[in-house]
DNA sequence: GTATATTTGTACGTATGTATA
DNA sequence: TTATACATACGTACAAATATA
């Protein structure tokens, strides 16, 4: 397979480029859940750029919750689990936004993940869904 | 004023330091909503570091879509709009997730704001919150 | 159990491009 | 036109966490 096309005259910025064509790879299936991908110094190579633009495409894929990195380990697509049902019940409200460090730290919550908040209580988007309940069925 | 200290020796990575005393402004009030940030040449002159540990504060400020940043201006502190309701009908569910860059293109969302989709809809979660009706009083 | 190498994180620098004032 | 400000992209060096020999 031929090494994708990254120019730096093509008006899109690099680290975009090269972001595409990694969110192109997980998003179709090439890169996997749990996959790791190639290391920052490999993939500069492979793209022939500076570490620093590959830095940048994989820090857009983390804000978009697609990959997670950890230090002393390469960045791995990320397995998506099964979100759990909380019941929103009539006459509440919920509403999301991006968690602050401290909850991100006290609920495990990865990069790019936003929180769903219920009467207060936070719930980390990747695993968990609103679900309006029906009364008359009870579910 | 004294300018907070920032230190190297800290434990704490000095953008995340710097992040701290900013988030703390914002949230403490002495930083408004529509006020601009000093530039980043200024901010890094005052912390008396680097111009990347400065950026690197603002982007996981933007990332809690705590500020706003435009190529040209300063960064603003956001001013976050009342949320509408969206009625989650009985038997329907939702959940959030980070947009797409072409969702964000799309909705006009802001960095660090997630989106809320329900039946297929994108709801940018900084506009909108969830609802869950109340057959009863129809509200 | 101890080094050594690998990998990501942090922090600095420089230069140039693009948008705004 | 000029100056300012943020964005991009390159480089270096070292720290911290992990994996390996």
């Amino acid at each position: 397979m031929v090494t994708p096309v990254v120019s730096l005259h093509g008006g899109t910025p690099v680290y975009r480029q090269i972001a595409t064509v990694l969110r192109g790879r997980i998003l179709q299936g090439a890169l996997a859940p749990g996959v790791e991908l190639a290391s920052e110094q490999d993939l500069a190579s492979q793209f022939g750029v500076g570490r620093d633009s590959v830095r940048d495409a994989l820090a857009l894929l983390r804000g978009e919750g697609l990959i997670e990195t950890r230090r002393g380990f390469k960045s791995r697509v990320r397995d998506l689990p099964e979100r759990q049902r909380v019941v929103l019940r009539p006459g509440k409200s919920a509403y999301s936004r991006m968690p602050t460090p401290e909850e991100r730290v006290e609920y495990d919550v990865s990069e790019g993940v936003p929180v769903i908040i219920i009467d207060g209580v936070v719930y980390p988007a990747d695993r968990f869904e609103i679900y309006a309940e029906d009364r008359d069925t009870g579910r």
